[in-house]
DNA sequence: CAGTTTTTTAGACTATTGACGAAATGCGGT
DNA sequence: ACCGCATTTCGTCAATAGTCTAAAAAACTG
């Protein structure tokens, strides 16, 4: 949804005349400008207003466009947003970009992690994911392990229920990118197998026992920003 | 490029504290405020009153902060960019939405293309991705073919530099999703083994003799909105 | 620690936005 | 042609953005 919203504000912010943008999404959302101001507790006219031009939006406004947008959408059933959603994302967590680069050392260490792969990694880490392997592993045939990486593949996976290890790495493997480090959230036992495939990939395998919660929100705040 | 400003903007505009935001992309680029000010040609202090919320940006500022952002990391040599830039998409030549759906047969018309399947398609196209089949083969091992989807499966695929029909059939074939329908950009021959591979997935395949340049032309202007 | 650079703060002024209401225009249906 | 609904246009005013300079504070470096 987050993705959705700063998607459109994003084109109309950029946009050369910002007023065609909001209007082609209006229309896109099948939403009159009375419905719309209606909903914003605005004039009409307002709403022409700027996309006509005459008014150039401060971030505020568009932000509430765009989520005004939504909410309409979701009142109407949703089905516009529906459209809209990747496929392929379902059990995707949470997914970040680091401010800087971070030592993975460090990054393990926030979240009490422990390597389980063997020797020194001194591997600088730009990102992160956060993935329920659950859900990826029933939407097998439309999880979409790219879109794992984000805008980055320097970064470190995060896998939530996975007992031994081996399926997250089998899956990494029929991608053509390789991350920076694997990690699991409180696994039963990682086995052999899932150290021989990440050793032959060059990826260190860790574990932390944190629950996701309180690793998204270290991941989120501290590591993203000092 | 586009994708990042968009992603930059529309981060800065949805979110509670736009500041905040602003400030961590410029700590990410690398960029002081006094660089980034000089390069705006304002005072260094108009660059913190937006960052501690002094001041709400209205959307020319959001632009031009991002497009400065973006052209100083280019004088560095852009390293920041290439780190942002999502892998497997470099044969995506244009990729777009529809405002409204709109109906197979009138986005083939409106490209001069013609059918090759046999048969009456009442398919409703939302979007449409234009790629180049060359560069995709090139980095075969990385293309993200899933992304070619961008924000919905219903879309329209055109394949220039295609031969005999054969190759994006089978990638397509190899990803759990499918497109509402394949055309491919001045082919040589389409052979039957196309056809046929076509038929199985339901999707009809159309060609058209447009020039990329007009097609890309056509279906922003034609198609997408009235 | 000293010097330099960067960031923040505050006051001030001009231009523009945010918003209104009323009138005009456009469009589709009967 | 008429009606209802949607959109546009325009004038107006209060509040806020855009921007400056100067000083203070914070951060960084050797």
């Amino acid at each position: 949804m987050t993705e959705l919203k700063e998607k459109i504000a994003g084109e109309i912010t950029i946009s050369e005349n910002p007023g065609d943008v909001i209007k082609k999404w209006r229309k896109m959302f099948q939403v009159s400008q009375v419905e719309l101001a209606s909903h914003m507790d605005v004039a009409s006219s307002v709403i022409s207003d700027y996309e006509k031009g005459r008014r150039k939006p401060g971030t505020p406004l568009v932000k509430k466009i765009v989520e005004s947008l939504i909410e309409i959408d979701n009142e109407k059933g949703g089905e516009v947003i529906e459209r809209f959603s990747k496929p392929g994302q379902e059990g995707i967590l949470s997914i970040g970009e680091f401010a800087k680069s971070i030592p993975l050392t460090t990054v393990v260490e926030n979240v009490e992690g422990e390597f389980i792969s063997e020797g020194k990694w001194e591997k600088e880490i730009y990102g992160y994911t956060v993935i329920d392997s659950i859900k990826a592993i029933l939407s097998m045939k439309s999880f979409d392990y790219l879109s794992i990486y984000g805008w980055s593949t320097e970064r470190i996976l995060f896998f939530k229920g996975v007992e031994h290890g081996r399926s997250p790495l089998i899956a990494i493997r029929s991608t053509p990118l390789t991350p920076a480090a694997v990690s699991y959230i409180k696994p039963k036992k990682i086995d052999e197998l899932s150290l021989k495939l990440a050793e032959e990939e060059g990826v260190p395998l860790i574990r932390t026992d944190l629950e996701v919660d309180e690793l998204i929100k270290r991941l989120k705040n501290g590591c993203e920003l000092p």
